[in-house]
DNA sequence: TTGCGTGCGGCGAAGGTTCGCCTGGAAAGC
DNA sequence: GCTTTCCAGGCGAACCTTCGCCGCACGCAA
């Protein structure tokens, strides 16, 4: 391939300087008219594609943002990712990914590939490294940054969903129903996401005059398949149970999966409830009560986060919650009649006071 | 934000020449251990980020690659690009991401911005451009492309799965099991899979005997809800099905629910059979026969594609057709005992002949 | 002492832009 | 007829690198 053609080449061909070529093709000075058409035609004809890197060299500003990510395989890590993209591409950006995979570089050389490339700020979608303090040193006042989870040491402004308080709206629901003996099949231990979903489980338990019982809580992994067996060792340990949160949709999946094949029937002789509400969450078998975690919609806030720590705008505050809410499908019994996906009435429920709060 | 270091300020702290700074940090030339220490000192206290954007300007490499992609939201069309940057990070190399949404941009334009930050090669992970004359026009001769779809004009390396192979598959294992009245949920018809697989299905049905029937295909537009009413839509207007393929498992979740609901049981009064296997097909209520399509290893093969085409490697073969195999479970009744994952031995299933075909 | 090889490091150029400033000339004002 | 104004377009510099070449000084052999 030869080289590219370049501003020069275009002003060759129209018979000008290069700069007066720059003023043309991005409505800069005073041009006239004749001229101006000469070179639009030249650079028609040529097929000239401006070199960005040139550009940005000297504007400082690459508009292009740079996200982190973990984890890709995971289909609900991937979600914000489609929720950035999105929102960078109203503001004219550019989405450049740099992932920690299981077998991949640490975040420290995954921040120095997107600092190298002068992105104007990054999203942190990855909670792998919710732990490694060294992140934040290494972001600290060299470019914008939010994240979507939790970053050690602080400093960088969060946008992300209460998941303690997704916890006790669950395990409320649950016990609001009369329910006592509740198991739970839980993510990965290190992630913040599952203590914090599994605090507020029991704080929900606690509230209720239930102890918490740690024979009731089992690994699942995130992994519909490990939590099918999960459910399968709760049962047999724990054959009192009468409802199991799981702590995302796909694990609540596996387990409707395990239920069955040991033929109790949901939700009469156990229900279930999930967490995220994804797609097929409605149409499982029975459909899935769960929390609806607005996953697009955290990607989006992230990013226009991020354009306002651009744009040196004042951010209203360090930290934002997006809303999660209950809803209410057959797998917990009973949905509201009318319009099953509403949260039910009457009193206050917590999601209302999640969704009021973010 | 201050200006961030630069070469030059690494060299005046260091006491030498930018020149020799820059031999130091890319191992070039010879310089004395003394010195060497020194400017590798003086980086390391500055903080020294090197530039890309000037590297690159001069390199004519960006260790970039750019995606096209096109409904991020749909989970499926998502994996590849997992794939991709897994095989990209291999490599070395970055990847930026530009998207044609649904409000968004075209393909032209979302083409440009990549062409404009010169990535090195471009992989198209959109279908939604398939029709669109204007994208190869746009590429011939300017940079590295391979696609996972096909590409009107043609002349564009492509990895895919052979669709129609999958439709032909699927619909065999139905009409070798004895079903004759055949329904299908398929998705988006503008779409060349959708198209390639129902004719997949057609062929099928003519090499058993059967005369296809209009009235037994129905439109589920990749979604589990739409594909739920299809499925009542169906059944009403022919009660007589004993079998329905669904083009995606994502369609087949929406239809086992409305078998549900209905009161049919899988498989014994409708069998079901869907595509794609993703994680839950094998925990749904029935588990989930389906086909496997290698969506990951489509990604990471048509960046290696794309790689080689970088290197000015001679390309094997302008197509690659990514194997697909069947995966049978209980949705279509009497899984293979042992190993429910195997496809069914005898004589050579369409599988193995795809198989080995790619 | 002269000559030469070599290790070390400097220098200039190039890559493709943007930006501010400058100049030449024509039109306009007095 | 002279000065002012303004328009069109050119020029140089800067952004931060990489790369090839050159020169200096030192050490060693003749």
């Amino acid at each position: 391939m030869s080289r590219p053609v370049s501003l020069k080449d275009v002003a060759r061909r129209a018979g000008v300087s290069f700069q007066t070529t720059s003023k043309v093709l991005n409505d800069g000075g005073t041009v006239a008219p004749a001229t101006r058409i000469r070179i639009l035609g030249a650079a028609e004809e040529l097929g000239y594609v401006p070199n960005a890197l040139a550009r940005s060299l000297i504007t400082r500003s690459t508009a292009t943002i740079g996200v982190v990510a973990s984890d890709m395989s995971q289909t609900l890590l991937l979600q914000p990712i489609v929720g950035i993209e999105r929102e960078a591409r109203r503001h004219g950006h550019s989405v450049l990914i740099g992932s920690i995979d299981r077998e991949g570089d640490t975040s420290e050389a995954v921040l120095r590939t997107l600092l190298e490339r002068r992105v104007d700020g990054i999203i942190l979608v990855a909670p792998q490294a919710e732990e490694d303090e060294r992140v934040a040193a290494l972001l600290r006042g060299r470019t914008p940054v939010v994240s979507t989870h939790d970053v050690a040491g602080g400093g960088i402004p969060v946008v992300h969903t209460d998941q303690h308080a997704v916890g006790l709206m669950v395990t409320r629901h649950l016990t609001s129903r009369g329910h006592r003996r509740i198991g739970t099949i839980i993510g990965a231990r290190d992630r913040h996401v599952t203590r914090q979903r599994l605090a507020g489980y029991t704080q929900a338990l606690r509230e209720a005059g239930v102890d918490p019982d740690p024979a009731l809580v089992e690994e699942g992994d995130w992994d519909v398949d490990a939590a099918y067996e999960a459910g399968h060792r709760l049962l047999d340990r724990a054959p009192d149970i009468t409802a199991i949160f799981a702590q995302n949709d796909i694990m609540a999946i596996g387990l409707l999966s395990a239920l069955y094949d040991r033929g109790l029937r949901v939700p009469d002789q156990c229900a279930v409830i999930g967490c995220d509400d994804i797609p097929v969450a409605a149409r499982t078998i029975p459909p899935l009560t769960t929390v609806r975690i607005p996953v697009h919609e955290t990607g989006e806030v992230a990013a226009r986060v991020l354009f306002d720590l651009i744009a040196e705008r004042p951010l209203a505050s360090p930290e934002i919650l997006m809303p999660a809410r209950l809803v209410h499908r057959a797998s917990t019994g009973e949905p509201h009649q009318g319009d099953a996906e509403e949260p039910p009435a009457g009193r206050e429920s917590p999601a209302d006071a999640l969704e009021r709060r973010a």
